[in-house]
RNA sequence: GGUCCCAUCGUCUAGUCAGGUCUAGGACAGGUGCCUCUCACGCACCAGACAGGGGUUCGAAUCCCCUUGGGACUACCA
């Protein structure tokens, strides 16, 4: 078993690689075969080395890297399709050979014009075959002089039928497939050139690719059986959506796998997301590790319907890979992802305790912490409205009475102290919660926080009674 | 316009291939409650779908047809 993810280097790396290359990379698992990354840089316009090793970044973070590819080599090299110049060359010399191809000596304006009209005739568009008859001996004389593209020669007659994986089989009336163009004037191969030639030199045994493949896949079956090669088999999965369920899109997601990366989502969620979009668990859970993934995936069993891609999922996901990993793992994950700001590893090791359970991305750590590095400015508004049924002088005196408890008990447990408060707040006349909703402003700065004594322990018995102590000044009752 | 693909809760899906066990199951999100010093976590409960119409059949979410809706492709980009 062979399966391959073929990007092209244009760009920021996508979700959909990353999505496409895992159910690639676990069929070749999960059979003992390989997992090709093959570089489809034959656009020259827009191909950067540099989107190239953020391809391989993305995919070493995600625990999916190729087995073959441009950096780590292989028997079927070069993995990089503007190495392979020579190849398409030869393969589309053989093709003209047999017939099964010919140079189109068009220029461009004529194809658009020819397009224009078409479309205003409300015709199909598509090459209109002036250059098929044009014979050996001239094609090659005008070669030599004028610039050219070399298309495949299609048989009009007849339908064209191929067997995909998820659908079962489609056919198509070779009618509507256009002479496509295989190599460009530039001498670089088109995709579907490129992509056939590549896929039976490497051995690729199924192309699992996104289904925006399907109405080009005649073509591809063409040109596998004008060389002779035996087809590969297809599995068209799912087009990723948008909410409003067009193909995903930049302006509408972000698309970037390293916008995902810098969120702090981790590695095994986006996978597992990935993974059920289209593929479902054969259990009730559906938060699954990689090795789970492998073991029961069957590309089959993906489902055809475009899912849209819900980040609401995708967070509650991460929020459960968080609390599945140590304190020491969240540490290091948080560390190695650059979102400890000036937090030491083993201080993050001391408080995520209180933050774990709170996350749902590793970018949300130090605005969740910040109280503990840095005096909050106390949210005295928020304090008012949580505390409209407490007698203000009955409050702040107990206020003051805590910040005394606090600095007598200690170094004791959480237990005695907080029975303490709590007798604190019953001599006052005031409900329990009040006191702690005061104490818990002045020491995080905010009514929604971890547990207060696990906090006070955190920042340090000193500066949590200074804080404690200047809302008990500042205080203000609602309306007042 | 043409070709092709698709269609179960708001979202991801199970069930469809081998029609009955489906008064359609699970998850996320939403609502309510419990837990509780707040938030979060956790737990419990509630609400929520077979796009429509014809067939076939004793019986259809499942098979067939039509309609409708959505999507992709229609480049010397992939």
């Amino acid at each position: 078993m062979v399966t391959r993810i073929a990007p092209s280097p244009t760009g920021d790396p996508h979700v959909g690689t990353g999505y496409v290359a895992l159910f690639n990379w676990a069929w070749a698992k999960r059979n003992g075969g390989r997992f090709i990354l093959r570089i489809e840089d034959t656009d020259r316009e827009r191909s950067t080395p540099e989107s190239e090793q953020q391809i391989h970044d993305a995919l070493a973070w995600l625990g999916i890297p190729g087995d073959e590819s441009p950096s780590s080599g292989g028997d079927f090299g070069p993995y990089r399709q503007s190495e392979r110049g020579a190849i398409y060359t030869r393969h589309a010399e053989q093709l003209m050979a047999g017939g099964h191809a010919y140079r189109c000596f068009c220029t461009s304006e004529r194809l658009q014009e020819l397009r224009a009209f078409q479309k205003a005739a409300k015709r199909p568009t598509g090459y209109d075959g002036r250059c098929r008859e044009i014979d050996a001996a001239t094609s090659d004389a005008r070669a030599a002089t004028e610039p050219f593209v070399v298309r495949l020669k299609v048989d009009r007659a007849g339908e064209t039928r191929f067997t995909d994986l998820l659908r079962g089989e489609i056919v198509i009336q070779n009618e509507n497939v256009d002479d496509q163009v295989l190599i460009k004037s530039d001498g670089m191969p088109t995709y579907h050139m490129a992509n056939v030639v590549d896929d039976h030199l490497m051995g690729v045994t199924i192309v699992m690719r996104a289904e925006e493949w399907i109405p080009s896949t005649p073509k591809h079956v063409m040109l596998y059986a004008a060389f002779g090669w035996e087809c590969a088999v297809f599995a068209h999965v799912p087009l990723l959506r948008n909410a409003d369920k067009s193909k995903i899109s930049k302006r509408k997601n972000p698309t970037s796998l390293g916008w995902y990366r810098e969120q702090g989502f981790l590695p095994e969620a986006m996978l597992n997301f990935f993974a059920l979009q289209g593929w479902s668990i054969k259990a009730d859970d559906e938060e699954f590790t990689l090795e789970e993934f492998v073991a029961q995936f069957d590309p089959k069993d993906i489902s055809t319907g475009g899912p849209v891609f819900d980040m609401t999922k995708l967070d509650w996901l991460n929020g459960e890979k968080i609390r599945k990993l140590s304190r020491e793992e969240l540490a290091d994950r948080i560390v190695e992802g650059g979102f400890a700001g000036d937090w030491t590893r083993a201080e993050l090791v001391a408080v995520l305790p209180l933050f774990q359970d709170r996350l749902k991305r590793l970018s949300e750590f130090t605005a969740l912490a910040a109280y503990l590095k840095h005096r909050p400015e106390p949210d005295l508004e928020g304090l008012a409205n949580k505390t409209r049924k407490a007698d203000p002088d009955a409050l702040r005196g107990a206020v003051r009475k805590a910040a005394d408890v606090l600095v007598e008990l200690q170094g004791q447990g959480d237990e005695p102290r907080e029975a303490a408060l709590r007798i604190v707040a019953e001599e006052a006349g005031l409900k329990v919660g009040n006191l702690f909703m005061a104490l818990r402003v002045a020491v995080t700065g905010t009514t929604a926080s971890p547990p207060l004594l696990p906090s006070v322990d955190a920042l340090g018995v000193e500066e949590s009674v200074v804080r404690i102590r200047d809302v008990a000044e500042r205080y203000v009752p609602a309306g007042g």
